[in-house]
DNA sequence: TTGTAAGCGTTATCAA
DNA sequence: TTGATAACGCTTACAA
């Protein structure tokens, strides 16, 4: 209590080693609870360890063990926008983004779990230079969709262990982990056909350079004209982005192309069937009763939206949980990792799409009533 | 191209100086455009490297040089859940984080731009251990709320940089940054007493060991009192946390509790605003006509809700990107870092305070409008 | 059980 | 302009 605190700038194992009166050797073991010490002379280390404040430098213990205990994310930055409307489009941006941090935080908790950290970096899409760089940083590495060109992926997986994202999970050098997108959306035309005996079906997609964008669309409209409903050229809209005010104005500029105006309109993301039930209604339609919304994702509000909205569930977290699992299996060759990993969708029933919900009582809200 | 590919695992500086017929003095000089070299051995070394793909080791060039270019962060991560239910409680967990996550982005493109790189970690509260790991990964910390408690913050920040996040700024030992919920708070107490002369209020607080859900809590009430309106401490409630769920359960319960219900409810956060309107609604009430809600953050959802939710947009990935720039000026010792910095709230007004917004056009999703 | 010493792959300081 | 060579702080044989 009434002790000098010592003054070491940052102490090293060489002070805890002179402090306990031992060599650097013995201090290491110790404190990695490698081989067996006296427990005098254990205590004795902990003792100057502590007295030090002692933590290891980690370069130094990467550089010495070869394992950096590092796995690093990288995914795709929108470009940065010009200053002075900054706030408006941070908040766009942030939409934009959410299913990137539902990934990061799947894969942060699993990263942890197996005794990493995970290391963040935004990149602009095609930066293979940065992508690179992090190989030297970390033991692994898992780029999200759209950051590298195939053939990049192939010669960065040829020297490290890798797994892409959320790609279209046609990559024959890495391994690859991603959602059930044509299931999913198998699910939304045949609820949209088959329960609720739509025919004029339109798709509001995401960015156009996306796959999961692009997976979406086709599998929909595949779907759609399998079951005999129609899908026409007109109304397979590309909004510029993935947000709910892309997708409001495109909605308003098809209103505004006059009717007929499809019965059914499924979007690539929540956010999207936001915007577009937003413009609808601006221009005095009603959702589901002129035109039904669903969405994708299932993001936490989407059930208390109104109408609560028919989507499709999507385990992000799970996805970058998954990632790091496959990146730890190849890094520490403790098990044999899957190569091409899909995780399953789950059609999410509400009333967007036209079925009916106990609008009162606790039904909406329960998600048992969902299935 | 029909070259045999070299095959070293993972070449070092001394494959590519023997490539090149160099020392590997020259290789790093080159590398690092210090110090002057002859075009000729320039390109012999640049070819030498590029042939091998050599990508310099992280761990050792941070050993050498004693700067890592990388920051870490650390947050509060809600306890694991019980595995089985796992997919809807990964949801509401997901809606809990939302700050958090923005405040990551801002960090990470900050970093970003300074060149370093955000080393993630959740922690349970009062982790010391592995927060004080990560001393020895980073150049500096970034500690968000309630990770640490205020000694502990004490010992750490004197030995490594760092910066406290939305915390209450009350520390004496660290720098800090956060938000002005106070102001925040009075603004919505004035702008519903004041402009909508209600009388009868109540909060809506969230986890209650959050400094930021008591400021804000706090704020209201005083201000209120301070307007003399009437602040009831039977509608003090406390929902167990942040989620839009956990609100609902909340406002239930205080309506099963019979009248007299509040005129007004400010929430500590967007979610919440959500699920106390959810849970008016299906009691049969109106809002904005019966009860009036605001919320706190402006999520990117927040206009396109039902009633659009009047709210407080606090600047979350500012915050992240303030704190990197405060721990990058006190680690390269560039410029003077502030010491605490507190970052403006903007009242946004919508309609669920009651103001009447065109529902039509498209007033309601211009951010002109709203102030 | 403990200590000595050889790396780990860079950067940086000298000489040459 | 270049090349030896000494750090950097740790882990880990190998000896004692």
């Amino acid at each position: 209590m009434d002790r000098a605190p010592l003054e070491i700038a940052t102490p090293t194992i060489y002070d805890v080693a002179a402090l306990a009166g031992v060599s650097i050797a013995t201090v290491s073991r110790v404190l990695n609870t490698r081989g067996h010490a006296r427990p005098e002379t254990r205590d004795r280390v902990l003792d100057a360890a502590a007295e030090l404040q002692f933590v290891p430098n980690g370069a130094a213990r990467q550089l010495s063990s070869r394992v950096k205990q590092v796995l690093a994310l990288v995914f795709v930055r929108p470009p940065a926008k010009e200053p002075g409307d900054e706030n408006d489009d941070l908040a766009e941006v942030e939409t934009d983004l959410l299913f990137t941090d539902s990934v990061i935080r799947g894969a942060e908790a699993a990263a942890q779990q197996h005794g990493y950290s995970l290391l963040l970096r935004g990149v602009h899409a095609g930066d293979v230079a940065t992508t690179t760089s992090l190989t030297g940083k970390s033991d692994g590495l898992i780029v999200l969709d759209q950051v590298l060109p195939s053939h990049r992926v192939a010669s960065l997986a040829a020297r490290t262990p890798m797994v892409l994202l959320a790609g279209s999970g046609r990559s024959r050098s890495a391994r690859t982990v991603r959602v059930d997108n044509r299931g999913g959306m198998e699910a939304i035309a045949e609820h949209l056909i088959g329960t609720h005996c739509l025919h004029r079906l339109a798709f509001m997609a995401g960015i156009d350079s996306s796959p999961d964008s692009y997976t979406r669309a086709e599998a929909f409209r595949s779907a759609v004209e399998h079951l005999g409903a129609s899908f026409e050229e007109q109304d397979a809209w590309w909004s510029a982005d993935w947000t709910a005010a892309g997708a409001a104005d495109a909605m308003r500029r098809r209103i505004e192309a006059g009717p007929p105006l499809p019965e059914g309109i499924a979007c690539a993301n929540d956010q999207m069937a936001v915007g577009v039930t937003h413009a609808l209604r601006e221009a005095g339609l009603r959702v589901p009763a002129d035109v039904a919304v669903t969405g994708f994702d299932n993001i936490p509000l989407a059930r208390y939206l109104r109408p609560p909205l028919t989507t499709v569930r999507q385990p992000a977290q799970q996805l970058g949980a998954v990632a790091v699992d496959t990146l730890v299996a190849m890094t520490e060759r403790s098990a044999p990792p899957p190569r091409n990993v899909v995780l399953p969708t789950h059609l999410v029933v509400r009333s967007s799409c036209g079925c009916r919900t106990n609008g009162r009582g606790s039904g909406s809200a329960d998600p048992r009533y969902e299935q």
